[in-house]
DNA sequence: GATCAGGTTTGCA
DNA sequence: TGCAAACCTGAT
């Protein structure tokens, strides 16, 4: 069905790290999360064909938040944050998707010291030894079906070390579900449910916290974030002072300095 | 072949 | 509380 949006770059997101199964292609970005596929076929003026009913169109609105507070958390950025922006107006369009958790939690999990193409095929391995098969590929594992492999088997996906992380966080799933995506519990509570599990520390429980859990004020601080705080914010951590989106400037930032700046050396 | 990639855990001061 | 070192694997 056909969409106007002038404010979305699909291209942007799919490159924006956050989520592992989504790619472009020419014109077309292909989508897939839990066992759920859309492609997203930009027409030109802002009309985005997105192969999917109307009746799946809530689902898919709701996902890629095209309702989300964009404009105000833009005009909430205090004006001497120049570099902020900066940022800002090079990757306008930039959403923040509402993930499911659990495929998040995992994702985040294995994505620990690997590079992003690593962790693509890292998730693709694991969707295909486990996760269901259909016409369009193969949709995302189930808890139950994670934590019913080996950890040889998820060695074989070249999870390595992180083999019985995942394994184990399977298991606690099955045995206590995550909370769900629209939870009332408190960030910091929130936070502590995740670091509890094996593998995850305060840099994967924070991107979960915001790529699944959509919590905009939690800013994952990884090795970009860190260049960034190092170079324009003179070591000192600027997230805790800017407010309820600091998880969405973030990532603007986070963008901005994987596509427009060069990492200390690499020329 | 050495180094590093969107980190976490463990051990030791 | 803080800092190294170790950990799997693939890419450069």
């Amino acid at each position: 069905m056909l969409v106007t949006n002038n404010n979305l770059d699909f291209f942007l997101i799919a490159r924006s790290g956050q989520c592992f199964r989504m790619h472009a292609e020419g014109d077309t970005v292909f989508l897939r999360t839990g066992s759920r596929f859309l492609t997203i076929h930009d027409l030109g003026q802002g009309v985005l064909d997105l192969s999917c009913t109307e009746e799946e169109f809530p689902f898919w609105s709701h996902y890629l938040d095209l309702h989300g507070p964009y404009a105000r958390a833009i005009r909430a950025i205090p004006p001497e944050d120049t570099y902020l922006l900066s940022c800002v107006s090079a990757c306008r369009g930039l959403h923040l998707l509402r993930q499911d958790p659990f495929e998040t939690l995992i994702s985040f999990i294995l994505s620990q010291r690997k590079s992003i193409p690593a962790i693509e095929q890292c998730v693709e391995k694991l969707c295909m030894l486990c996760g269901e098969a259909d016409d369009s590929g193969y949709a995302f594992p189930t808890p139950q079906a994670l934590a019913a492999c080996t950890e040889k088997e998820l060695r074989g996906c070249a999870l390595g070390y992180r083999a019985p992380y995942v394994l184990e966080t399977a298991r606690l799933v099955c045995t206590s579900p995550l909370p769900p995506p629209n939870t009332r519990l408190s960030d910091e509570k929130l936070l502590s449910r995740l670091l509890a599990f094996p593998g995850v520390g305060i840099k994967v429980a924070s991107c979960v916290l915001l790529f699944a859990y959509h919590r905009l004020g939690s800013a994952p601080v990884d090795v970009w974030i860190q260049r960034v705080i190092d170079r324009h914010y003179g070591g000192v951590n600027p997230f805790p002072a800017l407010g309820p989106y600091a998880g969405l400037y973030q990532q603007y930032m986070f963008c901005h300095a994987r596509l427009f700046e060069h990492p200390e050396g690499s020329g």
